[in-house]
DNA sequence: TAGGGCATGTGGTCTGACCACATCAAGTAG
DNA sequence: CTACTTGATGTGGTCAGACCACATGCCCTA
């Protein structure tokens, strides 16, 4: 066994055992490296492969931001590695397009009204409607599609869903260039949000995923992407 | 940014041009530091996060497997960050279980007769007949279950099925010494995969979907486990 | 008292060295 | 001529030690 994967392995263990939790502390590098008698070198890559899982984020000086501290975003890391994937045509968008369809519409069906996720989600759709440029639209659809998968109380499909869109995010802003006409998607995709987000409230899952699935397959189908099982 | 991203950088850029492909394989650790004019740790930090999302497998020596060629194995890394994040709180068990449900009964509604992954899928489930330790069972089972996720087409349905799976394989493999009779247990799984295939086989989809549900949930409200969400 | 400046400790990077390993080629003994 | 040994080569894996940039906080000075 390679020494950074013992490193690991013992950090692993730190945590399983409730000893390091979440916004805890890692010790130092040269600490830990002296501890379990390995070179600073096989701490530090594996603090970078914890990173890399976004188990652990590592900030230089010292105070509130120094020091690596233990979080929680499998959200991003799990969207890095997708991407990569996809880069290695591996994986298909159109298969990153179809699972996001799937994620979603479970999300909408078991997503529960009222929920502070909710709430959030409709704000975002009153900045949307303000009129912001197309880089900020996307993001605050982005973190719309997030609260919504939040609101069915499965944080693995929340973060699965986030890893999805973050795979394609670039793809996806480059596909708004091929769009005939923004202001009318913007409008469209606008008026879907609102049905989604009515569908939810009044308790219609059923429904609300249904508006879901179109909605996004709606949208990569006017930007050029078929998914290849789409009417499977 | 720093000059292990640059490196990270870089090597994307690679694939994504399509300069390294499937089974390529990278430059030297020391002649992509010299290129890139960065020392060899920094390469050596990028690898290690590569390596940790399953793009990359690195071997020592010379020959056929050594050197650091580009694989294609997102369904060991997404696992392996699934579990750290287990272990962290953030990601409940129940949560991933229900995931896995989700995923699972879509790939068997999906699922197309006749596929070779099924063929293999009929193939483990004589092995797992033979009557094997319980070890060797839930390996194959494992087998079996992504060999059904295969059929449905969707590589990032496989991946992450394979990789919830991963995720809390030791957790699952402990269940099995809750269970009051393995004998028995292992039986009425064998009939249920059965029962999978033979559904799907005959173009059942929706059948073979709620079969792998209950199949799945069984397991683990038998183990000991309860589903947070399971009745919504 | 207010300010500057240094001590401290963090991660980030670099250098150069050595190791284990696997292959292959050259040389040598049969 | 064959078969075996032996060394050269190149790979990733690890190590020790140094220096850097950065952020804080203490201490000393004006």
């Amino acid at each position: 066994m390679r020494t950074h994967e013992l490193v690991l392995q013992w950090i692993e263990k730190q945590i399983s055992d409730g000893e390091l939790t979440l916004g805890g502390r890692l010790p130092g590098e040269r600490a830990m490296a002296e501890q379990l008698q390995v070179s600073r070198t096989s701490v530090r890559e594996a603090v970078r492969i914890l990173e890399a899982m976004g188990v652990v984020r590592a900030g230089v000086g010292s105070g509130k931001d120094a020091g690596t501290v233990v979080i929680a975003e499998p959200g991003t890391a799990l969207g890095s590695t997708l991407r990569l994937h996809v880069a290695t045509r591996h994986l298909p968008v159109a298969d990153i397009v179809e699972t996001r369809v799937l994620l979603e519409s479970w999300a909408a069906k078991r997503a529960k009204a009222g929920t502070p996720a909710l709430e959030e989600g409709a704000e975002l759709l009153d900045e949307m409607d303000a009129g912001p440029d197309v880089g900020t639209f996307l993001a605050l659809d982005s973190r719309f599609h997030v609260a919504l998968a939040q609101a069915a109380g499965n944080a693995v499909v929340s973060a699965m869903m986030a890893s999805l869109r973050g795979a394609i995010e670039n793809y996806a802003g480059e596909l708004t260039r091929n769009l005939p006409n923004w202001e009318a998607t913007s409008m469209r995709l606008r008026a879907e949000h609102r049905a989604i987000l009515a569908a939810v409230n009044t308790g219609d899952g059923a429904g609300a995923a249904e508006l879901v699935a179109s909605h996004i397959t709606g949208f990569y189908a006017e930007a050029g992407v078929a998914p290849d099982h789409a009417e499977h």
